[in-house]
DNA sequence: GTCTATAAATCGATAGAC
DNA sequence: GTCTATCGATTTATAGAC
């Protein structure tokens, strides 16, 4: 008895394979023949279920970035001290980059193989890094944050939060809830005693 | 009259050119066609400079990483406090970065795609580590650091330090030491007032 | 839903003229 | 030192049998 995949489960399994090899060797370097091979299936077999390798990058990509869009519009609209709404946005990252660290080194590493969808992830970005910014930006107004240059420590925190794809999977032992405790701990109030 | 460019001079453009290439698309992405195109000539010439493809990104990553043992050695060598060590590893990174912009995206992001020099790479990586990692460690003991986990320190710092190569090209009109020390306060002391 | 076979384009690299 | 021409391998994707 042959042993049969539904299509949508299957979908995803590519999306996620696809992710995991994207990681290892980027888009470009992870043929068709590749993601097919890990799947145990032929590369042909692959276009039953997606139309293009374009497309596998655009879901992994655009399925995150929206994510954020989203998390960062609910900490923007709730009624909170700046600094608990970069406790809040490094929560955010922590739990998006432990639910799909493959996902994120694509995010990272690999968005400018986007073709008809750079434009519109760009502007996610865009979005995401203003509002960013706006936030470190009132904190140093209410006299909550230091009036360090905006731009650097917006650079050095987003820096650090981006860098979790490649860190988290090798920290599995750790919770999250005590892992962005402690990135709040040195990214907000420093090491120095 | 023809214009004839010394091989070595030739080589170090190839060199250069090609890591600008590498930091746009990655080093899978950048075809010896494009690469030629963007130099003026065309892809067979190269091959009167370079053996091959992989010789060059052999060479702008271990150059890179070379770079990065020396300075570590020489910081590990002072008899300063973890601090001024700590701060001295940020003038390095900034430095390096300054200079070589380019290449760092290189080391950040292709580095699995180097071959023979793969294992001589991630042995200086590692060590790189180690070595800040006991700095971290020295300065929890001698009181100087808060007693944060030194994984998540040298996480956090090293992200930040290993993005330079993303933002320093944007912030051409500071200087050196002012964004040094702006990312020293950041890093070590923290932005929560 | 997976397969074999193959199309059409592109890849890194070489040979040899100038 | 650069060129034209080309080799052999590999790429994404399609057609059609089962």
């Amino acid at each position: 008895m042959k042993k049969i995949i539904p299509t949508e489960t299957r979908k995803q399994e590519i999306f996620a394979t696809s992710a995991k090899l994207f990681k290892e060797k980027g888009y470009s370097a992870v043929t068709m023949r590749d993601l097919a091979q890990t799947l145990g299936i032929k590369a042909a077999s692959l276009y039953n279920h997606i139309h293009s390798k374009q497309e596998i990058l655009s879901h992994i990509i655009l399925s995150i970035a929206e994510e954020f869009t989203e998390g960062m519009t609910q900490i923007l609209n709730s009624k909170e001290s700046s600094i608990q709404k970069l406790k809040k946005i490094i929560i955010l990252h922590v739990e998006i980059t432990s639910n799909n660290s493959n996902g994120m080194a694509s995010l990272n590493n690999d968005w400018m193989h986007l073709e008809e969808k750079q434009d519109y992830y760009l502007e996610l970005r865009l979005n995401y890094e203003d509002n960013f910014r706006s936030i470190i930006k009132q904190g140093i107004a209410s006299n909550e944050l230091k009036a360090v240059d905006p731009d650097v420590t917006l650079f050095s925190i987003l820096s650090t939060l981006r860098s979790l794809y490649l860190w988290i999977p090798k920290k599995e032992e750790i919770n999250k809830d005590v892992l962005a405790g402690n990135l709040g701990e040195v990214l907000l109030d420093g090491i120095n005693k």
